[in-house]
DNA sequence: ATATAATGACTGACTAGTCAGTCATTATAA
DNA sequence: TTATAATGACTGACTAGTCAGTCATTATAT
């Protein structure tokens, strides 16, 4: 293969993600995508078995996306609760960027069923698990700080995620209300009871 | 003289309802609904105009068992912490009853597009808001008694949805971790960071 | 007898996936 | 240097399958 074909392949990936995200699997024709990238149907068909073999690759791009920003953020110096709001910034930033108002392929992919769905959990499942990885060894440092409780990282890392899920909804829900990262984070942070 | 049977109507919204919750409205074919049903695809659309107005009615359906389940509970005595235990309950209750791993229309109908979802959100938007309005009164009652924090009651409520949703999805990417909704909720109600 | 309910074969629009052919670029021979 | 050959990335018309929605026909209740 020459170089440019390399090329091609990432800006098919580049746009699918972005069409994707917005539409789904299957609002998402092929079309749409070799369209998007200035190309004709059959070049989508030279980098990619089909349309499912796509939508495995673009995930992997978005997944590899967020796991390159956590570690960037895991190395970088702050404490555990400043690391966790600084995700919650990135995350929300590059979903805004993917100008779609949801996690496309955070945690599930709805409608997706039989061998399709394992297929992609097969890819998908790994990387989800590696960013609960990251999360969770905050989290453990936070419990070590005495900055946070002592409670499931994983579970901890994991309700996290689902929190900045829910910033994405917020806006179409809670349109009378003051509705930030930063005030459902808190809610997340000190929780609903009063301390006593 | 024979009515149009309501009794069938319901039964197909009811066969509607656990069908697109399994497998979402593009791979739930109408020729699945009728055949769970047992009527032939051509009596669907004596009751239904299309397959758009039959996913909207199931949404209603489902919606309105949430209200219902919402309703009874408020009235009932007991704390809001007490009384938001037995809505998780209840909602998990119903989630496994319709052997589906996700609250399909709660939030979201992730893969839909332009007038489809704008029609479904007309429908979907105020039920929802209606679920809201009935769980931040329960948090007024809450943060009246000194139980909860002063928080906006509307956010603290689109949060505990949220974090209801995510005990669906913890079973799947949280395998080594003990998980159930009671250490999600203890996650919700006491927060992350340490008291001081 | 007649109106209403139900049927399911049929249609037509849509789209995933194919493949024979094109053509710009690169390699090579004279 | 220039003509010719080879390459392979790309095209888009085509096929084959799917499924929402229709309607002529049949069944049934009153």
């Amino acid at each position: 293969m020459r170089k440019k074909d390399s090329i091609t392949r990432e800006k098919i990936i580049k746009n699918a993600l972005k069409i994707f995200a917005q539409k789904g699997f299957y609002k998402t024709t092929v079309d749409d995508i070799a369209g998007a990238t200035g190309v004709a149907k059959g070049t989508v068909y030279l980098y990619f078995k089909d349309k499912q073999d796509l939508y495995i690759a673009t995930m992997e791009e978005h997944f590899n996306s967020a796991l390159d920003m956590l570690t960037d953020i895991e190395k970088l110096p702050g404490t555990p609760s400043e690391k966790m709001h600084r995700i919650t910034n990135d995350f929300v930033n590059y979903i805004i960027h993917l100008r779609t108002n949801y996690m496309p392929f955070t945690f599930e992919n709805l409608t997706l069923t039989g061998k399709t769905l394992k297929k992609i959990n097969i890819t998908a499942q790994p990387k989800i698990s590696a960013m609960i990885d990251i999360i969770s060894r905050i989290v453990e440092e936070g419990i070590n700080n005495d900055e946070f409780r002592k409670v499931d990282p994983r579970l901890a890392a994991f309700h996290f995620l689902s929190t900045i899920r829910a910033i994405f909804f917020s806006n179409s829900y809670l349109a009378n209300s003051v509705i930030n990262s930063e005030s459902i984070l808190e809610l997340f942070f000190k929780g609903l009871n009063k301390r006593r």
